[in-house]
Parts: structure tokens; C-alpha cells; sequence
DNA sequence: ATGCATGAGCG
DNA sequence: GCTCATGCATA
């Protein structure tokens, strides 16, 4: 399942950045800063999902979409990786706010009448600039 | 969605 | 070298 709920992960001996060597030990450094950040992953996981859903967003629409906008491209793995919580803590801490952004742009764009289409056109190429686009919705 | 491969970064 | 982040290929 979820990296993250994985606890004790490999015998290198960290976790979350503490070292140690057993999930009791781990589950007791586990600071609040850390729990606090799980959970804040865990929800903010379940809410892109839902909201790119909603938007009607494939995974690979929002990976190519993150590309020019943010300096960073992403393939349909890690979005989906990311939206199971299959990443390492890190990862995920370092996904989060590019993502966040990522919705709240789209949101902006959306409520101002820009088109799914359009707005995945701008993380593809220029191909048509006829609107009106309707966007796959595969699972 | 996931196993496997690879390149980057680090010690 | 090894670990980790990420992409590719796949049914």
C-alpha cells in the first residue's frame, strides 16, 4: 500500500529522517510535525484526486500541464503514485505544493471560462485554438 | 496501476 | 556504490 503508512521502511535505518531500527521506536519519534504533515498529505492527496476528477483532468493531462507552468513535468506515474500516497514522505512534501498550485490556477482559469481543452493544449503544444474541447476521462 | 530500469545525487 | 525520484512499458 502507501509508502508512507509503511512504516518501517528499508533496514537503512531511517525513517522520516530519524534513525532506528524497529516501527515501535519509529512510531514514537514520530514528531507532531511529522503526523501533522501525514495527515495534511493524506487529505490533500484524496482532495487533487477528487478535484481532478472533477475538472476532468486525466493523470497525464495534469503531469504534462505542470510542465510549463511550473519548471517541472511529470508523467502519468508519479501522479498516480502520488495520489495513492505511493511515494516516499519526501517526495510526496516536495509534490504537494506544486500541486496545490496546480488546482488553484486551474480553478482560477476554469471559473473564468478557459476550457479543459485549452488549458491541457498549453501543456502539450499550440495545436488549434478552438476551444470547446472535450477531455478523456479514462480510469 | 505497477514492476523494472535508469539517471541523479550523495557520501 | 547506494538510495531515491521518476519514466517507460505493460494487459
Amino acid at each position: 500500500m502507501a509508502d508512507i503508512y509503511a512504516l518501517p521502511e528499508p533496514i537503512n535505518g531511517e525513517i522520516f529522517g530519524h534513525k532506528l531500527e524497529d516501527l515501535e521506536e519509529a512510531l514514537k519519534l514520530l514528531t507532531e510535525a511529522d503526523m501533522k504533515k501525514l495527515d495534511e498529505l493524506e487529505k490533500f492527496a484524496m482532495f487533487f484526486k477528487n478535484a481532478r476528477v472533477n475538472f476532468g483532468f486525466t493523470q497525464l493531462d495534469v503531469g504534462h500541464a505542470l510542465g510549463p507552468r511550473y519548471g517541472a513535468e511529470f508523467s502519468q506515474t508519479t501522479i498516480s503514485r502520488f495520489e495513492a500516497c505511493n511515494l516516499s514522505f519526501k517526495n510526496m512534501c516536495k509534490l504537494q505544493p506544486i500541486l496545490e498550485q496546480w488546482i488553484c490556477e486551474t480553478e482560477k482559469a476554469l471559473l473564468n471560462g478557459t476550457s479543459v481543452g485549452a488549458i491541457v493544449e498549453l501543456g502539450t503544444s499550440r495545436k488549434s485554438i478552438t476551444d470547446d474541447e472535450d477531455s478523456p476521462m479514462k480510469r
